[in-house]
DNA sequence: CATAATTGGACCGAAACAGTACTGTTTCCT
DNA sequence: AGGAAACAGTACTGTTTCGGTCCAATTATG
């Protein structure tokens, strides 16, 4: 369905809810601040902190911290902490393409994975509090559409 | 893995060798001319029939036929016939999401899906193609990265 | 030094997906 | 008119991935 795991939307909430305080938050806290269910949001955390989005201090009075504030931390990232990779075909880089030869189109989905990847990239998470990222989505628009090709979609 | 389905590739593969000639094809021709299992290749072609994607005709001497030409068939339109409309989060419209009011963030997601889908109509079959499409890619991008925040995808 | 609190990593069940097979309907050719 | 070819629809099965849970490693505190 092309759609993200759920897990990376509990990402978004709870690294949103990390960047209002600038002090190490539990699992616990976080999930009752969120409504996350408690397993799930020390889940999510620990990926989070693996890939660097934040910090983790084990032991008593520990907890997690953004690594970076919000405006630095772009969905893209989120989205390949948690999801992997954006590529939306197996058949990139080494993939197991064995029908390379008749498929015709080389590896033009790459094409198509950086037009997603930029979109994304453009958006931090910052964006999602505030709905100012709109004006710059208005740019992202391609400046014409000759002849109104992709209307369909 | 913000990955679309495999089908979709099998889908864009037959699409853009149906376009490479104007006539009727089978499913069995279309299986040997792409390296595409028959009964997979069979599947997706009912499938993009039923979204009007091809023209199907029946009977003896049938086979499948592009609806528009490859330059009017956007990625966004064979994805969103195969796997479906594209939205990254349930929680779109309608959606379960009972934690709204402590999720913080409204429904900023569908700013992400917008996006995604503008990304998604610019690109054409034809596009796959060809490189062409390069050019106006770089269209999308965003006019100024102000701090240069989401520089970490 | 012992204890409690908290993260880190491994495990397991469930749901969705890809792929396959079968049957029915329609159309062309003989 | 009869038979063959090809699409249409449905149902089934194996696999993968996802979401969630449990136990072990680590550290501050008293």
């Amino acid at each position: 369905m092309l759609k993200l795991s759920k897990l990376t939307d509990y990402a978004v909430v709870a690294l949103v809810r990390l960047g209002q305080k600038d002090e190490v938050t539990t699992s616990p806290v976080l999930s009752r601040s969120t409504g996350i269910p408690e397993p799930t949001v020390a889940k999510v955390l620990k990926i989070l902190a693996t890939q660097g989005i934040v910090t983790s201090q084990r032991g008593a009075r520990g907890g997690y911290r953004l690594a970076r504030p919000l405006e630095e931390i772009s969905i893209a990232a989120v989205i390949q902490a948690i999801d992997g990779p954006i590529s939306l075909t197996t058949c990139v880089d080494g993939g197991d393409c064995d029908a390379r030869s008749t498929c015709g189109l080389g590896g033009q989905w790459d094409m198509v994975n950086a037009a997603i990847r930029n979109a994304l990239s453009a958006i931090t998470l910052a964006d999602m509090k505030n709905h100012t990222v709109i004006d710059r989505l208005d740019g992202l628009r391609p400046p014409s559409m000759p002849g109104g090709p992709a209307a369909t979609a």
